[in-house]
Order: C-alpha cells, then sequence, then structure tokens
DNA sequence: AAGGTTTTTAGAACCATTCTAAAAAAGAAA
DNA sequence: TTTCTTTTTTAGAATGGTTCTAAAAACCTT
C-alpha cells in the first residue's frame, strides 16, 4: 500500500477488507490516525488521548482491541523496551530501534543499518521468530 | 569475585560490603541464591517463591528493595522481553539473549556470539548506554 | 423493519510493581 | 549492656497499564 499522505476513504475500505475486519467509525478513524507516510510509535494511551483531542468518541477499551485486531493482521507491531508499557509501531518491515531512555522516544533503525555477521547457534527444536535490536542511549 | 559454587559468608560478607549495603539476613539470604556459579534469569515473584520453598522468611516487598539495590550495585541488571514483567539476570557481562517465547525462558547469548559489523549513526546529544540483542524463538 | 451477530463501551477486575507507615533490626554512643 | 537514632523489613494499600465483562449500540441480512 502506498502511504504517501493521508489514506482517502476507499483506501481504508481495503485495509479494513484486507485485515477482514468490519467498517467501524471507530476502526476508520483510528486507521486514519495511524496509516499516514511517517511511521510512528505510540502507546494506546497516546493514541487515547490523540483520539480524543481529534474530537473522536472512542473508549480506551476499544483502542486496545482495536490495535490487536490490526497486529493479528499484520499492521502493526509490538515493541518491548518499558516495564509495564507496550509501544506500538506502524513500521512492520523488519527493522530496529534506538530507544532514548531519557524521554522514553522510539526511533527506526533500518534493517541495513545493522549488520550482523556471526549469529549464536540456535537451539534445537527451535526456529527464530524475530530478532530485535535496541540501542539505548541516554542524551548528553 | 570468582563463582564457581555457592559463596561463603565471608563472601557474602564482601560483597555486601562492595555493595555498600547493610548486612541484613534477607540480604544475605538472596545473595546466596543468586550468586553461584550459574548466572539465572528470574522474577521477583520467582524469586519470592523460590525463597519461602528454601524456609526463608522474606516479604515481597523486601526481595523488590532488594533486587533493585543489587542493580544498582551493578550486580544484576534487568531484562525487558516481555510486557507486564522484568527479568533480573546475574550475568552483569555485555551480551544477549534467546527468549523462548512458548515457556518465557531466557538464555545467555555471548556477547562474541553475535558480530555486529556495521552500526547506525547514533543521534547527536546522545551516547550509547547498552545495546540488546533478542532472538525470540519458537519451538518446533 | 426484524432478527441475529458483531462491536463498542463503562466500569470492574487483574496483576506486577511501588508505596506507606509502623514494627523490627542494626549500629553507635555511653 | 542500655539507650538512642537510623535503616530495614513488612503487611497491606495503592498504582497504572491492560484485560475482562456484560449490556447497549451498531451492523448486516433477509
Amino acid at each position: 500500500m502506498v502511504r504517501n499522505m493521508v489514506l482517502t476513504t476507499s483506501e481504508i475500505d481495503k485495509l479494513l477488507d484486507n485485515a477482514k475486519l468490519r467498517h467501524t467509525k471507530q476502526r476508520a478513524q483510528l486507521a486514519k490516525m495511524l496509516f499516514k507516510a511517517e511511521n510512528r510509535h505510540f502507546t494506546a494511551e497516546q493514541l487515547h488521548k490523540e483520539a480524543r483531542t481529534a474530537g473522536h468518541t472512542i473508549s480506551l477499551a476499544t483502542i486496545y482491541n482495536t490495535l490487536h485486531q490490526f497486529r493479528s493482521a499484520g499492521l502493526l507491531r509490538q515493541v518491548i523496551v518499558e516495564p509495564g508499557k507496550v509501544y506500538f509501531d506502524t513500521n512492520t518491515e523488519p527493522h530496529h530501534h534506538f530507544y532514548i531512555e531519557d524521554d522514553g522516544e522510539l526511533l527506526d533503525v533500518e534493517r541495513n543499518e545493522v549488520k550482523i555477521s556471526t549469529l549464536p547457534e540456535i537451539p534445537k527444536n527451535c526456529n527464530i521468530r524475530e530478532m530485535d535490536v535496541i540501542i539505548r542511549l541516554r542524551k548528553k
């Protein structure tokens, strides 16, 4: 999908169709907020606040439900960098992260910016599902 | 510190001295449980259960207090791999992890088993504090 | 429009962790 | 040792992000 600006209504229809989700006002609103040109990182609470500020009426429970549905559909991924809170990431390509600990900010690191030349032997009976590199930063 | 077996009382004294912590029964018990030959990964709840099973009387609050004190003293580090729970790791050397998602098990990966040949440019005004590689596994 | 299904919602529940404030233990001084 | 002060431990309450519940609203089909 091309994402160089805000999605049109028909693009959102397509997105929800692909995700096999019914079209509802809340899902369309969230999709419109999330899937723009720029990838973003956010928590459920942040998104909730943002939606209310934008004048949408949506409950926190629906935010959580929808984020998980989007995630199952492969439209979002979770990033775990801090105890007690989950970040969501609209970038679902394999990639890595800077995490600025001072202010809890996540930044994407493209996959090819980290070259891993040696990998450990994988325990038998296991497959790699995903590999996360988190570079934790402190401000000078 | 040499850790090829259970620590002696005087080694524990030294450990607490170095950490600038007073010697108390609970801290000594936990130190004895934790700092053995093998490094280990555990949560506060797991350690609490283990201590009670070993016949020690120690509250969960003290487990948390002590783990944080040990961490500040550089004797433990935290590992964040799952939402809503924190693992502690007795291995404080720079290293990485396998995380077996099926059963929530963490395994150490030595630093030299992952060779990173290219790093992204660090955002200006920032320093690297730490770099975590988490290889998420699924059982076949 | 009616009927059956899915979605949304407010608020309760959950659970790992932190906080509180009072009791217990430790250390210092006499 | 006894007393005094400080630190530590503790049970239980509080917290905060997330999930659950069950009832109302929205949705879809006929």
